[in-house]
DNA sequence: AAATTAAGTTAGCTAATGCTAACTTAATAG
DNA sequence: CTATTAAGTTAGCATTAGCTAACTTAATTT
């Protein structure tokens, strides 16, 4: 079998199809134009290019088939989204219809692998019954928190965790050794006064950074 | 404040102009077309779009600066995505460099809130030290696993989760009485010959459906 | 300072995706 | 069985985003 490649768009038509005909008799042109809210020729279009690509049979004015390969792809496109669908209506607590949308822009870039294991994760976390998240917080309009920074825009004395440490950052090893791991906690000390040699305590020792270095290692504040 | 709507590529583009403008002096025109993977002109016309829409400063052969608006756009992308790139490499056990991919292509379809929720799942995860995730099992290049499919596809004799009913199918209501709810175990019981009126069993009491109705109900198998 | 090289730009092409307006086919109603 | 309407298509245009080839400007060498 040779991989098919599709883009986000002709996924998006694919997978509108084969619902379609799982709930209606045929897929019409018509109906797929309504439900991806593009217009009538465009549709047209996008059948010409998936049945020149062997996913539909498509003739002008006559009904559309998915193939045998067509129904196949359409089938995994429908799985990845439902496997998604269900991380962001069960995990993250998003309503169906957000969900759903979420699903349906997501669905095109997101790795098999990845998704695979936000899965297991969904599995995981619905076997601990005990397990409960609260999302509530300034709902729908709450601007991102700015919880996750680099380093050099850590305020003096606040305290974080070590997200990660980028690896182009010269001597990463070396300050790995030192404790700047991810994980680590660390607090922010008063700076020089022009503020560019920044210094942080972790793990008990201290290390002087220069603002440029600092921008490569990534921080989670807390508090 | 107006609302900047950017693209999918301007927005990527005008993060490597911000990265690039703190660790280099300039973001350079070559720098950012070997990030980004593309040609040099391309570059230009990216950064004549960017300086049409006042988020960098730009003339011909002359060095890129961020306008303050432009600075404050780069910042939310970056924190966006090192936000997701956190929750792909410490929540999902990505490697660094396969969790960077996919939080530069997740981070322009994904709506804020769901970054905020990811954020604080992640952060209730770290505060369970006893939580640990299992992620192995054929690693890269594994399919997907079938697990969550609809209703109709459900093999005779197998067990499942109800993951979801959707509002579009006639008497969701009803059933959802009768005990069809998210998280509610069922068990597909043999099918009239012909398979269509299909029947299952839901925490004691047994319900039929049309197989085109029960494409509506999402379901996790079990075991 | 002239010559050379590297960086950056312009011009002009292609492909994908969408649109409107105009046309053709098929379906339906008298 | 026409006449009308609805569905579907074609033609032609616009935008975004990328490319190569050719040119211009700036930087570097000698």
């Amino acid at each position: 079998m040779e991989k098919i490649r599709l883009s986000t768009s002709l996924e998006d038509y694919l997978e509108a199809i084969a619902e379609l005909s799982n709930t209606h008799e045929h897929a019409h042109t018509k109906d797929i134009a309504e439900r991806l809210k593009v217009s009538m020729p465009s549709v047209t279009s996008a059948l010409r290019a998936l049945a020149e690509k062997g996913l539909i049979e498509y003739q002008s004015y006559t009904p559309i088939t998915l193939t045998a390969i067509g129904r196949e792809v359409a089938d995994k496109i429908m799985r990845r989204h439902r496997t998604l669908e269900h991380f962001f209506s069960d995990v993250l607590k998003l309503d169906r219809i957000e969900a759903d949308k979420v699903a349906c822009q997501v669905e095109h870039v997101i790795p098999d692998e990845v998704i695979r294991r936000l899965l297991l994760l969904a599995d995981k976390l619905q076997q601990m019954p005990d397990f409960q998240m609260d999302y509530s917080g300034m709902e729908e309009n709450a601007l991102l928190p700015a919880t996750v920074t680099t380093l050099d825009r850590m305020p003096v004395g606040k305290t974080g965790v070590v997200l990660a440490v980028a690896p182009e950052l010269r001597g990463a090893k070396r300050f790995a050794d030192l404790g700047l791991v991810p994980g680590a906690r660390l607090t922010m000390e008063p700076a020089a006064p022009l503020g560019d040699p920044l210094r942080i305590r972790v793990k008990g020792c201290s290390l002087s950074f220069r603002r440029s270095e600092a921008k490569y290692i990534s921080v989670k504040l807390i508090g």
